[in-house]
DNA sequence: TTCCCAACGTA
DNA sequence: CGTACGTTGGGAAT
């Protein structure tokens, strides 16, 4: 099995029921194994192949994958937009139309995938006639578990992964390597290098989960709403007592219809155009009722989305929230994660504990986005200011502005605000700073007009689906998104490249990434691997912000503690 | 049953 | 008229 192939090749990897498929250097071996790990981990050692995958999820065995090439995760940077499916990445490579999107149910019955080759016409063949993926093979049929022929099937279709990555690279080749002193392979090809680690990384991060104290995080819920209600009706009588007390002052109402709440609030005498809290927080105490609805909503919050049935749904036995991630969102490819891990409340931040033995080691990019703006754009003056450990000192000092202004003229610069005290600061940041903000102009004019644009590490953000419109609004909406995606999206492939090098640093250790919170990485390390992940964390940053932003002059920081909880880091 | 909105948490 | 995401409940549309 693959004799003769050289170190560092690409293998293609198809993982099915009892058995591998690879493929490499124009050959293909059908596998049959029960351990797919251990046939990995050989190949790994001896190899160190560049694994090239159709889709993270399918080939996760528990095996560590140094290097990789996720054809499902390339072909969303180079494509954009939300599809990952077989039949459109096949497509997209082939500069043919997708497909009908497959259908999100599963198939309901099927037969044994041998005789019932649907759109294939009863042959065995990938590829249709019109040269797209056969629905089969697509939906997986063709590789069913009482498939005598899934292992064969396993390995052609191992090849074909390899025939998508060959035309994805020549794609990513054409793309520009916008650093100032390119080293190592473009940039674009280290992007769908670090995008496809970050892709096994999110499957990773699905399974491992994160260690939670269970018996803190119920503390927390109960102080907020109660204790756990033992059944339907009890979990009915301690809602009233929650609600009661509010409804004293609003009347009658159902505190969680918003129309009901707007009209006891203007029954007290509020005309408010709606219930935000940021609204009404002015009013907390101009009346004991506004008080009491506050402070009713966010315990109502706990309760509802981070309360008893959360810990119930999400929380294992092992004391492990887990939920699906994904490793780039459509907008501008940050990852996202589901069951509530990016939108934990500080609140409960106490509960995020690491176990006997353990600690957890945090660490989070300073001021990213701003240094992120000055690599892309090289303004000079922007990429000197990065030098400080407090950008916002020589923006501010540059600007002739207190550093709270300073500071708001940056970000409205990046988010495209124009009201408010930002208006002259920006001004000012105009003279300042003016390749960067011509940069984010740039961007902007693209997005108002309907244009895609491409990060700086060559992901493209689609313009399309913000539709045609020539509303006012909306074209200045689309133009605030591509402002935006174009710093978002840059320190979105940074974040990846340095989270994808500090899971490297990690394998063959117990240490694992368990968190990450767009700028921020959370580690669950033995106590013994506390200094050494702490260090690899900020060695880590130096090579992955060498390799993105080479030449640039751009300095990334980050702060990095070792902590038992993760509220207790800054 | 499905879809959209308001609301609110994170970055 | 700052961006993105996920989750909830209500309420309208189907």
């Amino acid at each position: 099995m693959l004799e003769g192939v050289s170190r560092s090749a690409a293998v293609g990897l198809v993982v099915v029921p009892g058995g591998v498929g690879l493929a490499a250097d124009g050959q293909r071996w059908a596998v049959p194994t029960d351990d797919p790990a251990t046939l990995i981990a050989q190949v790994e050692e001896r190899l160190a192949p560049r694994w090239t995958f159709w889709a993270a999820r399918g080939v996760f065995v528990g095996a560590h994958l140094a290097r990789c090439h996720d054809l499902a995760a390339v072909h969303r940077l180079l494509e954009g937009g939300w599809r990952e499916d077989t039949g459109a990445v096949w497509a997209a490579a082939h500069e043919r139309p997708a497909p009908a999107e497959p259908s999100r149910r599963p198939v309901a019955s099927h037969g044994t995938g041998l005789l019932d080759l649907d759109g294939a016409e009863g042959t065995d063949e990938p590829i249709t006639d019109a040269g797209q993926v056969a629905p089969t093979w697509a939906d997986g049929r063709a590789f069913d578990v009482e498939n005598p022929l899934r292992t064969e099937r396993a390995a052609r279709w191992a090849e074909l992964a390899l025939v998508v990555a060959g035309r994805q690279n020549r794609r990513l080749a054409e793309l520009p390597d916008r650093r100032r002193t390119p080293s190592g392979p473009a940039l674009p090809v280290q992007t769908a290098f670090s995008e496809s680690a970050a892709a096994l990384l999110a499957v990773e991060l699905s399974r491992t989960g994160l260690p939670l104290d269970r018996a803190t995080a119920e503390t927390i819920v109960g102080d907020s709403v109660g204790p756990r209600p033992s059944s339907p009706a009890e979990e009915l009588r301690l809602r009233a007592v929650r609600d009661d007390p509010v409804r004293a002052h609003l009347g009658p109402i159902d505190l969680r219809s918003n129309a009901q709440v707007l009209s006891g609030l203007r029954n007290l005498g509020f005309d408010v155009p709606d219930t935000r809290a940021h609204r009404l927080e002015p009013f907390r105490d101009a009346h004991p009722g506004v008080a009491a609805l506050l402070d009713w909503r966010k315990a109502e919050r706990l309760a509802t989305t981070y309360g008893y049935r959360w810990l119930d749904e999400h929380v294992g036995r092992d004391g492990r929230l887990r939920g699906e991630w994904s490793a780039a969102d459509a907008a501008a490819g940050r990852m996202t994660a589901q069951a509530g891990l990016h939108n934990l409340p500080a609140e409960l931040r106490p509960a995020v504990a690491a176990e006997p033995g353990h600690v957890l080691v945090r660490a989070d990019l300073g001021q990213v986005e701003p240094r992120v703006l000055a690599a892309v754009s090289q303004d000079p003056g922007l990429v000197a200011a990065t030098r400080d450990d407090d950008l916002y000192a020589p923006v501010a000092a540059a600007l002739g502005a207190d550093r709270p202004t300073a500071k708001i003229a940056v970000l409205a610069a990046m988010y495209g605000q124009t009201s408010g005290a930002a208006g002259e600061a920006l001004r000012r940041m105009e003279k300042a700073y003016p390749r960067a903000l011509a940069y984010l102009r740039s961007a902007e004019e693209a997005g108002r007009q309907g244009r895609d644009v491409r990060t700086y590490g060559g992901r493209l953000v689609r313009m399309a689906a913000f539709g045609a419109g020539e509303d006012g609004a909306v074209t200045a909406a689309r133009g605030r998104f591509a402002r935006n995606a174009v710093v978002q999206g840059a320190a979105a492939e940074l974040f990846k490249a340095w989270a994808a090098t500090v899971r490297a640093g990690l394998a063959g250790t117990p240490g694992r990434i368990v968190l990450c919170l767009h700028d921020e990485l959370l580690l669950h390390v033995p106590e013994s691997q506390a200094s050494s992940a702490a260090a690899l964390i900020t060695t880590a940053l130096e090579q992955a912000s060498g390799r993105w932003a080479a030449g640039s002059g751009v300095r990334f920081v980050a702060d990095v503690s070792v902590v038992r909880r993760w509220s207790e880091a800054k």
